[in-house]
RNA sequence: GCGCCUGUAGCUCAGUCGGAUAGAGCACCCGCCUUCUAAGCGGGUUGUCGCAGGUUCGAUUCCUGCCAGGCGCGCCA
C-alpha cells in the first residue's frame, strides 16, 4: 500500500516527465524527486527545489518552471494547493482528509509499517565485536554490541537478508597466554609475563577445576592445553550468556580454528595467487595490496612458515563470500582503522568491487563518566568496564539506546550518572514514555467502550494543526529506514522516535482525545484514537529496530 | 612524516543526493495538573556552524590549504 508520500512523489516526477516530453521545458527527466518537509509550517507539507535543479538546462527562470509545474498539479485530488515561493521552490499542502488516510496504512501494515524493499535479495554478512575469548565482554565491545544488532535490524527492515556473525579468535599467541594465565592462576603459581591478570583469571581457574578436579593431575603438557581449552569454553559461553542477556543474537558463531582446520587459508591463497597479486620475497609469501592503495604490501606467510593474522582475515573474507554473501560489513574500533586499506585491497585482490562487496565501519572510542570523572579504563590497572557490570549500572533499555543515538564515528560521553536517572535527560525515557502514555489513553478507551474499529474510522475529521503535524512526521518512517540502512546509521531511528514522541506529546496537549465527563464518544474521538494506535505502532516498530523495549506502563 | 575520525549554543550532541530564518536535550528564567500518565506541554535567553579561500542562483553540507584534539601506521595478535 503505497503512501502518501510516494503518492506525491510519483504525481510531481509525472508533472515533470509532462513537462519535459512535451517540450514544454528543456532538459532530462530526474530519476527521482525529493520533497522535503519544510522547516516553517507556512511553507506547505512537502516542499520541493526541483524548478531551481531544472532551470539551468531549461534556460529558464526557476519561478516560470515552477509555474509550470504548479499548473500539472492542479486538479490532483489529494493536493489542496500549490504555492511557489522565494526563488522557485514549489510548496505543496496535502488535503487533510486523505493525508490522514495513513492511519489505515499504518494500522493494517502494523508490525512491518516503515519496512521497505530497498535492499530485497542482498545478502549481507554483518560481523561485530569478534573479541578475542580470552576475557569479559568490555565497555568497547559494548558500543558495537548495541549498534551492531540495531543495525542488522534495519538492514532487515530494509529487505535485506542478514547474517549477524561473531568472528572467535581462538587461535594464536593470546589464546596459549590466556590459558597459561588460568593455568597458573589455579596453580598457585605466578601469573606469566604479558598475561591476563584481573581477577577473572582466578574466577575461571576455579570453575575448571571444580568442574574437573583430576585436570591439575595431568601431566605438564597435556595440562596446559586442557587448562587453555577448558577456560576457553567457559569464557566464550560467559560472553554468549551476558550477550544474550543485552539483546544481541548472533546467527553464527565463526571460530578461527575451523578456518584453519578446512584449510581455507590454502584456499584463499589459491584464489588470490589466480588473481595475480601474490609474490615472494625475502622468504616470505606477500600480498601486494599496494596494488589497491594499501600503504604497504602484507605478509601472508612469514619466512618461518608460519601464517600471519593477516592470512587468516583474507581466507575469512573469501569463505564469506563462497558462502554467498554480496556484502561483508566489518565493524571495528577506532584502534583498528589502520585495517581498512587492507581489508579492502583484500577484497579488490580477490577480484571484487571494493565499494561494494565490502563495507567497514569505524566506531569512535566510548568514554564514562562516573561521579562527575573521566573513568580511565585500562587493563593493568584493572579498571576496565564490563558489559555486564554497565547493564547492572543503567538497565539494558539505556544502555542500548544512549549507545545507539549517536553516530558511531562519533567519539562519544556515557554518563552513568545521567543514565540512572529517570528523567527526561534520559531520551530513552521521553520515547518509552509516549508509548506507555498512548497505552493508557487505549486503555481508558476501551473501558468507555469507544470504537478502534477500522471500519469506523473517518479521516476528514483529522484537520487540527496538530494532528496534521503528526501525520506528516509518522509519513516519514519508511524513508527513515531506508535511509539509516543505506548509510548504516542505526542512530537516525533514535532520532527519528524523539522527534516522534515530541510531536506526539504536543498533539497530547493540545487535542482530547477521550470524551470529557458525560460527552458522547463521537467519530473525531475515534479517529483521534486511531492516530494514536498508528503512533503507538511505529514507535513500537521504531523501537523494537533498537533492540529496546516498548512499555505499556511506566 | 603519512593516513583515518572529530571541531555546530554555557554543556552533551543532531543536521548527505547543497536549499528558505542552523536544531534538540540539559542548564537558566516564566507559565500550565478540579478529567486521557506533569518521565509531559507552552513561552523566553543562547551561535564567527574551527580559520581562510574556491565551486554554485544558493555551502554547516562539496573541493583545497591551514589550525586544534583523538587514534593508527609491525614477517604482533
Amino acid at each position: 500500500m503505497p503512501t502518501q508520500l510516494e503518492l506525491l512523489q510519483s504525481a510531481v516526477l509525472a508533472a515533470v516527465d509532462r513537462l519535459i516530453s512535451h517540450g514544454k521545458i528543456a532538459g532530462e527527466v530526474p530519476e527521482s524527486i525529493v520533497l522535503d518537509r519544510p522547516k516553517n509550517r507556512d511553507h506547505g507539507d512537502y516542499a520541493t527545489s526541483i524548478a531551481l535543479q531544472l532551470a539551468k538546462a531549461a534556460g529558464r527562470s526557476p519561478r516560470e518552471i515552477a509555474d509550470l509545474i504548479a499548473r500539472e498539479l492542479t486538479g490532483i485530488e489529494s493536493i489542496s494547493s500549490v504555492n511557489i515561493a522565494g526563488p522557485g521552490f514549489i510548496n505543496i499542502t496535502l488535503n487533510r482528509a486523505t493525508q490522514a488516510q495513513l492511519v489505515e496504512v499504518i494500522l493494517k501494515s502494523a508490525g512491518t509499517y516503515g519496512h521497505g524493499d530497498a535492499l530485497a535479495g542482498v545478502r549481507i554478512n554483518l560481523e561485530f565485536i569478534s573479541a578475542n575469548p580470552t576475557g569479559p565482554l568490555h565497555l568497547g565491545h559494548t558500543r558495537w554490541a548495541a549498534v551492531g544488532d540495531a543495525l542488522g535490524r534495519v538492514l532487515s527492515a530494509a529487505g535485506a537478508d542478514v547474517t549477524r556473525e561473531f568472528y572467535i579468535n581462538d587461535r594464536g599467541n593470546q589464546m596459549e597466554l590466556f590459558g597459561a594465565s588460568v593455568e597458573a592462576a589455579a596453580l598457585g603459581k605466578a601469573i606469566p609475563e604479558d598475561g591476563y591478570q584481573g581477577a577473572y583469571i582466578s574466577d575461571l581457574a576455579k570453575e575448571v577445576i571444580s568442574a574437573n578436579s583430576a585436570i591439575t593431575q595431568l601431566p605438564e603438557g597435556t595440562r596446559h592445553e586442557a587448562f587453555r581449552e577448558a577456560a576457553y569454553v567457559v569464557q566464550l559461553k560467559d560472553q554468549q550468556r551476558v550477550l544474550d542477556t543485552f539483546g544481541t543474537h548472533f546467527d553464527v558463531w565463526f571460530s578461527e580454528r575451523s578456518l584453519h582446520e578446512q584449510g581455507a587459508v590454502e584456499h584463499g591463497l589459491e584464489i588470490l595467487r589466480k588473481q595475480g597479486h601474490v609474490f615472494e620475497e625475502e622468504g616470505a609469501v606477500w600480498l601486494r595490496t599496494t596494488d589497491f592503495g594499501d600503504d604497504k604490501d602484507r605478509v601472508l606467510t612469514k619466512s618461518d612458515g608460519s601464517l600471519t593474522y593477516f592470512s587468516s582475515d583474507t581466507a575469512y573474507y573469501i569463505n564469506k563470500r563462497e558462502r554467498g554473501f554480496d556484502i561483508c560489513i566489518y565493524m571495528l574500533g577506532a584502534d583498528h582503522h589502520g585495517y581498512v586499506g587492507r581489508l579492502k585491497a583484500i577484497a579488490a585482490c580477490a577480484g571484487d568491487n571494493p565499494e561494494y562487496n565490502i563495507h567497514i565501519l569505524i566506531g569512535q572510542l566510548v568514554k564514562i563518566m562516573e561521579g562527575g570523572e573521566e573513568v580511565k579504563l585500562s587493563k593493568r590497572a584493572g579498571t576496565i568496564i564490563t558489559l555486564e557490570e554497565l547493564v547492572e549500572k543503567v538497565g539494558v533499555d539505556a544502555a542500548r539506546y544512549t549507545l545507539i543515538r549517536y553516530p558511531v564515528d562519533t567519539p562519544m560521553v556515557m554518563d552513568i550518572d545521567v543514565l540512572k536517572r529517570n528523567t527526561n535527560e534520559n531520551p530513552v525515557y521521553y520515547v518509552q514514555y509516549a508509548h506507555a502514555r498512548i497505552a493508557a489513553v487505549l486503555r481508558n478507551a476501551h473501558e468507555l467502550k469507544i470504537s478502534t474499529d477500522l471500519k469506523d474510522f473517518d479521516s476528514s475529521q483529522l484537520t487540527h494543526d496538530r494532528e496534521n503535524e503528526l501525520l506528516g512526521v509518522l509519513a516519514q518512517f519508511p524513508r527513515v529506514i531506508a535511509t539509516a540502512a543505506e548509510l548504516r546509521h542505526p542512530h537516525r531511528v533514535a532520532r527519528y522516535l524523539e522527534e516522534l514522541a515530541g510531536v506526539y506529546h504536543g498533539f497530547y496537549a493540545d487535542c482530547r482525545v477521550l470524551p470529557m465527563g458525560d460527552e458522547n464518544p463521537s467519530s473525531l474521538h475515534t479517529a483521534r484514537l486511531l492516530l494514536c494506535a498508528s503512533t503507538k505502532q511505529v514507535i513500537a516498530n521504531g523501537l523494537a529496530l533498537l533492540g529496546v523495549s516498548a512499555p505499556e506502563r511506566m
